[in-house]
Parts: C-alpha cells; sequence; structure tokens
RNA sequence: CGCGGGGUAGAGCAGUCCGGUAGCUUGCCAGGCUCAUAACCUGGAGGUCAUGUGGUUCAAAUCCCAUCCCCGCAA
C-alpha cells in the first residue's frame, strides 16, 4: 500500500518506524519545517525528520497547504492512505480527500473524550483511570472524525505524563498496523465530546490552592515535560524549580497553601499536603528532595510561589 | 555568535567578589548506646577544586587566558 506519513515529534516516531518494517511503500514524509533551536539555536530537525533521513525516504516539510503548490504536490503523490500522528498542522479537506482512503489520524486518548491538542496530559491531569489510543478516519472537524479502532490502557496511580506518552506511542502505532490489516468499518463518534485544552503559560506553573490529590495529578501530568514550576523565595529564573514528583500526605492544617509545614519539604495544599519528591531547580540536573536538602535549607514557613503569584505575561 | 546558571570527597552544596591550613550536609566504614528508629554519641576513610606540567604571583579552588562538558530559559 502507498502511504503519505505526516508527523513530527517523538510520539510519532514508533508508527513511521512500524510503517517502514512491514513492507508498505512510504512514499512521502511530511513533517514540521526545521528551525532554529537548542542552545546555540542551530537548526533541529524533527524526530520524525530524522527518521526518515536514515531510510532515505522523500521528506517533504511544507509551510502551510494553503497554497496550491503544495496541495498539487501532495495529490501527485496518488496515495492510498494518509497516516497523521501529532503532525501540528491543521489539513484541509482537499488534502483528507486525496489519498485514495483518505487521511487516518492516531490520537492519544479514547474519544470523544479528550479531542485536541494534549490529550496525555488533560487526562493525568482530570484523574482518569482509562484512556487509550483511537484510529479514526479524520474529517474536518477536529478530532471527530469516525472511528475505526481503539485501545485501552489503565492510568496506574503513580504513572507520569512521560510514561503514559511513551506506552501510548508505541500502542498506537500497533493498532495502527492492525487496523490497516483489518480494515474495520468506521464508527460514527458521538458529537458531544471533551476538549483537551492546549498547553498554556498558565499550566506551566503550580496551583498550590487545589486539593493535594489534584496537585498531585497536574504534577503527574506534567512529568517530566513540560513540567510544574513554582519559585523559592522570589520570582527569578535562578528560583525557578521544577517539581516532578510529589507524595499525597493526608493531614490537616489551616496553612496558607504553598507554604511549608515542616523543613523536609511537606507543602500544604488547597486541602491536605504533599512532600516533594524530585524535583529540580534552574540549571541543574533533576535531583531528589533528599539530595536537594543536603545543599539547601527549607525552612518550615517558606512560601513556594505558585500560580496565584505569578503574574503571566500577556502573549499577544 | 539569542539570554543565563554550573563543573570542589560516592551524592547535594559552601568557599571564588577581597589570593594565604580543603569546609558543610548526607552517604560509606568501624565502634558505642537503644525494646526500637531516616534516633543519638565517638572515631575513620574518601579531593590533581572540569581540562591546560597555560599566564600573573612568594603563594591560585579563588585573578587572567584558552578549551571541553552539563543544565535552565527561549524557540
Amino acid at each position: 500500500m502507498k502511504i503519505v506519513f505526516m508527523g513530527t515529534p517523538d510520539f510519532a516516531v514508533p508508527a513511521l518506524q512500524k510503517l517502514i518494517d512491514s513492507g508498505h511503500q512510504i512514499v512521502a514524509v511530511y513533517t514540521k519545517e526545521p528551525k532554529p533551536a537548542g542552545q546555540h539555536l542551530c537548526m533541529k530537525y524533527s524526530p520524525v525528520y530524522q527518521l526518515a533521513e536514515k531510510n532515505n525516504l522523500p521528506i517533504y516539510t511544507p509551510k502551510t497547504f494553503k497554497n496550491p503548490e503544495a496541495v498539487e504536490a501532495f495529490q501527485n503523490l496518488d496515495a492510498d492512505l494518509g497516516v497523521v500522528c501529532a503532525y501540528g498542522l491543521i489539513l484541509p479537506q482537499v488534502i483528507l480527500d486525496a489519498p485514495k482512503m483518505g487521511c487516518w489520524n492516531i490520537h492519544a486518548s479514547l474519544l470523544p473524550r479528550w479531542r485536541g491538542a494534549a490529550p496525555i496530559q488533560r487526562a493525568i491531569e482530570a484523574g482518569d483511570i482509562q484512556t487509550g489510543i483511537t484510529i479514526m478516519k479524520m474529517d474536518a472537524g477536529i478530532d471527530t472524525g469516525d472511528i475505526l479502532s481503539q485501545e485501552k490502557v489503565d492510568i496506574t496511580p503513580n504513572m507520569t505524563g512521560g510514561q503514559l506518552h511513551d506506552i501510548l506511542s508505541t500502542m498506537g502505532a500497533d493498532l495502527l498496523l492492525q487496523t490497516i490489516e483489518a480494515q474495520p468499518a468506521p464508527i460514527k463518534q458521538p458529537e458531544e465530546g471533551i476538549y483537551a485544552k492546549k498547553l498554556s503559560d498558565e499550566d506551566m506553573f503550580l496551583d498550590w490552592n487545589m486539593s493535594a490529590d489534584q496537585v498531585c495529578n497536574a504534577i503527574r501530568a506534567f512529568a517530566p515535560y513540560p513540567g510544574k514550576r513554582v519559585y523559592l523565595d522570589k520570582i527569578d529564573s535562578q528560583n525557578q524549580i521544577k517539581i516532578y514528583c510529589v507524595e499525597v500526605v493526608d493531614i490537616s492544617h489551616n496553612t496558607k497553601p504553598g507554604t511549608a509545614i515542616d523543613d523536609k519539604l511537606l507543602i500544604a495544599c488547597g486541602k491536605n499536603a504533599v512532600r516533594i519528591q524530585e524535583l529540580q531547580r534552574s540549571g541543574k540536573a533533576k535531583q531528589s528532595a533528599h539530595d536537594f536538602l543536603n545543599g539547601t535549607v527549607v525552612a518550615k514557613g517558606t512560601y513556594l510561589l505558585g500560580l496565584d503569584a505569578i503574574k503571566i505575561p500577556k502573549t499577544p
């Protein structure tokens, strides 16, 4: 089968790799354009770009499908199927219709729950105990297409966004191949769905006013990327701390949320408290709370500046 | 040449501004105490202070120069 693959980040790599291994003909790989990034602002090629290059596949990096040349190039591939996995561009109907079988999408949730940009993080953040992969036939809406197949996975109590990402990434690749094999009949999605909001600046900072359980879920969801942050002492890039792992502690208190209840990183939340177990300071590697406390004193009563203490600069 | 932090004992850090005995916490080893502990007490080992037989100096972890490596922001 002649397949066009469209994807960009790590999440899409297993799917492309398994398609290559399966012997299907990859007629083109679409991925986001390389751009300057990293500490030295050198050109950064997406993980999908690198994999495609290694396998000598034709690579296309259009900025948009709004111009006719890009659309025509896509149509001329004469593909049987388009596979889209975290590509990062909205595809117009003319592109969705170009391959004979249309375009299929690997989505990291059980649709119609968590349509949109950040399904993995939002599922953990909401405290879901189960999520999964949906393969669907794309239509013009955002993740509203007909469902071809789904596979479930449990979210364990300590699972992080990063771990779930990796699990779903390979699960999605496997389910895609099975679905291509089986060619199941599409099933209509319910119209009502829940939307997974795109990650925003506010999501980067921890809101201590939530209950300890919610704080823990939020931290799990955002670990290790992009990370939930707080500030120690004052709002300053040198005092920024990312929290990667906490333990919920049932303890009633009348302390302002965000305040240290003891000198061992037990922090008051809106309800109960959490003990920080793993964190990272700006400019430092990730470290355990034990290591952190060996070199830094966080006295009882210290207030860790969370979301409500931070003025988010408005991004135009 | 985007902005910034860092490399000192196994780990986490101070000391660097202002050059003059290598320090702190923890871990490790040995011994003691305790019904007991992430408890306490005593003793001990463990360092080319990233690299350069680089420069300055009577003297460099500290000042100057060059190089390598790690990380945060931003994208």
